[in-house]
DNA sequence: CGGTTGTTTGATAGGCCTCAAAGTCAGTGG
DNA sequence: CCACTGACTTTGAGGCCTATCAAACAACCG
């Protein structure tokens, strides 16, 4: 389940034999972890970083009044917290939203990586900067996009990373999040979002269900959410 | 004016005196750019990255139709496209909300560093980790604080950060940004800022005038915005 | 087949937007 | 010293998008 990172750092750079097995050995133990689950908590002090190797999990902040914000989604092969290792502690909560396979990467191994392996750490240094040129790109959805456009640029960003790490079929992929959760990633209320997706299922842009979702036309979806992979940063070149 | 950037620097882990020689080391030049310049144009290939020197700089993107939202703003001391040095182009424009001072780095001397000081690196990224700290938080203001909130939690991450790098005077700080660059930052229209401004002015939260902010009770501004500075990191500790 | 979780619907309200015009103010030039 | 200008702020009226609250419906599950 490794691959799914390997595959994801190999999408933006050329990673040697040594660096490969640099990565796996990062990996000191795997876990299951239940769906529904905040297994990082907010301000908790951290020793050990996240790798997913299956399944969904999300970034969150909330406020005292219990309105809550997905800052980021999560895919396999996403190193999910693996900037706790600078920072030593999150200022979010970390949450499965399905069952999930975790790698668990003890920050003594990053540092070691950071002593021996330049090259790897630029690269992870880049994954950093692409997380965080997704929370860029979320911005502009919440603070300026309408409804629709707001869901259908989730679904298109969705529908991309999990293509990434081989995880769609055709025009198809999975996609296990409620309603509820949407909204929580939007910035909008569940009812709305619940209109919003009949609205687009109306006009034919989305079919969404068995926790799959389907785009029929890929360029409509994008055009109305004005979408435009560039911030993924999907292109390999030397770092 | 490269001590607001070292004494960002040293808010968060000791920087020896063969790293400061090394930081010291890496601007190249310095330059001045007018305000209301976009110096970084969106998806242009870059080969050195900015490290603001004075002056107020924003990330923003736009959407077709105009409708602009500023992704983050930059003060003094901040490196406000290291992550350029990774992703070898930007997903985002940078434009000068004043007359500034740049210092510009080669990424050579960046990828250099990697090299040679893996210590100075592990700053440099979590530098990039605490950038993406603040754009989580903004997704939170954007995705479900109110307008006044909005607002008052804008002041008062902009009154901490300047406070870091030696720019507030009591109670008050330098704030020259214009309303319409406060609606942008906050995902409101110009008017709304305006009426939610004057709410504020009223309540006396704040005064906002001549380009300077004045906050007579932080605590008070604290409160309407659910503001808590752990997201800024502002803690030393060895990385 | 109840119980639970998630989706859908309806009615109403409100926060923020839109568009347009007027007001303020600092800077400029005659 | 005072019109003039341009940039920014303020005001007004009306409307829309999204929120709110409540209840009904559907689907899954042991």
């Amino acid at each position: 389940m490794i691959e799914a990172h390997l595959a994801k750092l190999r999408k933006r750079d050329d990673i040697s034999a040594e660096e490969e097995q640099a990565v796996r050995a990062l990996v000191a133990d795997v876990q299951d972890v239940p769906a529904d689950k905040v297994f990082i908590k907010q301000d908790k002090p951290l020793e050990v970083s996240t790798l997913l190797l299956d399944g969904i999990v999300c970034r969150y902040k909330d406020l005292k009044d219990g309105r809550r914000q997905i800052a980021q989604l999560h895919v396999a092969g996403d190193f999910v917290d693996l900037h706790s290792f600078t920072l030593k502690r999150l200022d979010h909560n970390l949450l499965t939203l399905t069952d999930c396979r975790i790698g668990l990467v003890p920050h003594e191994r990053l540092r070691d990586m950071t002593e021996r392996f330049p090259h790897l750490t630029r690269v992870y240094w880049l994954m950093s900067n692409i997380d965080a040129a997704m929370s860029r790109e979320w911005e502009l959805s919440l603070g300026r996009r309408d409804a629709a456009a707001k869901v259908a640029h989730l679904f298109c960003e969705m529908y991309i990373r999990l293509g990434v790490v081989g995880l769609c079929d055709g025009n198809t992929c999975p996609f296990p999040l409620i309603q509820t959760e949407i909204a929580e990633c939007v910035g909008l209320t569940p009812v709305h979002v619940n209109r919003t997706l009949q609205e687009m299922r109306r006009q034919g842009l989305v079919e969404l269900k068995a926790k799959r979702l389907v785009i029929p036309d890929f360029q409509r979806l994008k055009d109305v959410a004005e979408f435009n992979p560039n911030y993924l940063y999907l292109e390999k070149r030397p770092r």
